[in-house]
Formats: structure tokens, sequence, C-alpha cells
DNA sequence: GTAATTAATGAAACAATGTTTCAACTAAAG
DNA sequence: CTTTAGTTGAAACATTGTTTCATTAATTAC
């Protein structure tokens, strides 16, 4: 889907920068640190217009921010198949060795129960690990 | 628990901001950020030297960061009764209104399926919402 | 108890992530 | 093509965390 499709469907400005934004996202098969994002948006990033990209566009269901520690954030689109896919209902997994993100679409997260009269919003599961490819595998 | 035996029984050096560190978290029913706890810790405390003492301590088992999102950070001592007491076994709940986190010492971490070969080190649940004293609860 | 050893402390300086204000600008609508 | 409302980028700042290095404090051996 290109970028002004989304933003139009989404009913957010088309701008340059956002259309970028989407771009970055849609050239990369994993989930990705402003850092990457940034080399692949080359001159046309900015920081401080970046975040608050990544405000709106998270807000309108665009794309959603994965917490993994307080050190490394990543950004990802959400699938444009589902309607309302929130970094809520799905796990992430993060390689302490590679950096690499997945959203385990596919997995769905557990109702835990909460004591009385607390009221969930949302749920934010994230596995670290070692991926496939990465030895860090301490028991090989 | 005195944080002398604390300290102790985890062969760690006895050492005066250390003590400070966990006398402020054992003073308080739940997990404190690095503010709550300067201000517990009064002259005791200076910047550098907490992140070092959170570091140590948390690798020696008596304490536990929460990390909630990339700006709020809380920390916990671990309960003395169980031994490896870390984050990982249990789920942390955020209140979005009062800042309010509870360790759910009693709510296990649900196992999550991983991709072929993806080895799991460890799962930060963290469930964020409102608690009973929150009317932030927006169907109220 | 005191000297030697080893680890912890605190100052300075830095790095990463994110936010706020405000004037200039651009996209969308008429 | 003009208006209007939202977006942009500069400057400055806030928070969280780290690194180096000389000083100091805690443990160990005597």
């Amino acid at each position: 889907m290109k970028p002004n499709d989304i933003l139009q469907q989404h009913e957010v400005k088309k701008t340059l920068s956002r259309i970028a934004l989407i771009k970055a996202l849609q050239t990369s098969n994993q989930p990705l640190s402003e850092n990457e994002i940034r080399v692949r948006m080359l001159d046309q990033y900015d920081r401080i217009t970046f975040y608050r990209n990544v405000q709106t566009l998270s807000e309108s269901g665009i794309l959603h921010r994965i917490v993994i520690d307080n050190t490394h954030v990543k950004y990802a689109l959400n699938c444009c198949e589902k309607e309302h896919h929130h970094a809520i209902d799905h796990v992430h997994f993060y390689c302490k060795e590679c950096g690499k993100t997945v959203c385990l679409d596919e997995v769905p997260v557990q109702q835990y129960p909460l004591p009385d009269g607390f009221k969930l919003d949302e749920c934010d599961v994230v596995i670290k690990g070692y991926c496939k490819d990465c030895p860090g595998n301490h028991n090989a």
C-alpha cells in the first residue's frame, strides 16, 4: 500500500516527512529504531518532526511504538489488514545480540488477572532472547 | 530484614549508599522511581552512585528494575523469601493516572511460543491501566 | 588495631531520547 | 488563488543513563 493512501485512509495530512517515514518503515521487514529510520530518510529526516509524526501516526493507527527497554525503542507499521492493530494485541521479540525485533502477530497476549477494582488498559509483552542466526545462544 | 544482612547475604560490600538505598525501598510498599528514592535518601543520594548500585544490587539479586516505558523506570526490592526472584517471573501493573506500580507476585508469566530456533532469555510483562483509587477509569 | 588491598564513590563531561515554544511554512478546502 | 488550520524546523531544555579518573571507604591480612 502506498504511503499516500495510508495517510489518506487514516485522515491525516499527507506531508513529505510522513511519506518518507512510512516509506522508510516499508523498506524493512522488521521494526526499526530512530537511528535506522534516520539513515533511511536521509535529508528528509528531522528529529523533532520525527517524534511528532510518530505520535500523530501512532494515534491514528498507522504505526506503533515498541518499547524494548528504557533505552531501546522501535517503530513498526501496523498490518494494514487488521483495522485496530496496536502494540497491545501481540507479543514482541527482541534479540539481545543483534537487536533484531520481531512482531509476533500470531501470538495473543494472555489475560492476566488483576486485583479487585483495577482496570486494564493495555498490556505490553516483550520477550528478550536470541534469534535463530545469533549464536548468543549461550548453550551452543 | 536489615539492609546490612541483605547485603551480607548476597556478598556485596556494605556501604552507606547501598544501605540508604535499601532502606529507602523498604520504607515503601511499592516500587519507587529514581526521584522518589532520591527524596527518601536525602543527602545520601548521588546519581552516579545510585545507577551503579542499582546495577550491582540487581545483578546480585537484591532488587529489580521495572521498565514501565522508555521514560518511566521503577525499582523494587526482591522478596527475600524467594531465592531467585527477578522481574522475569512476575507481572507488573502500572497505573496511568497516579503512577503507582504493583508487583503482581502471584501472577506467573505465560510461556509464549517463539519461532523455531529462537531462544528465550527473559519476558517482561507490564500491564497499564487504572488502580482501585483512581477514577481515571474512563467508564466511571 | 593498623597497614595493605580492593572495591566504591563522586566530580566532570558526555550521550541518547524526548519535549516545549514560536515563527515560518505547507497542505487541504473553498 | 486565497484562506485557514495543521505541520515544520530552530533553539533550548529535560530526563535517564554512562564513562573516565582521582579520591575515599570497606574488607582482608597481619
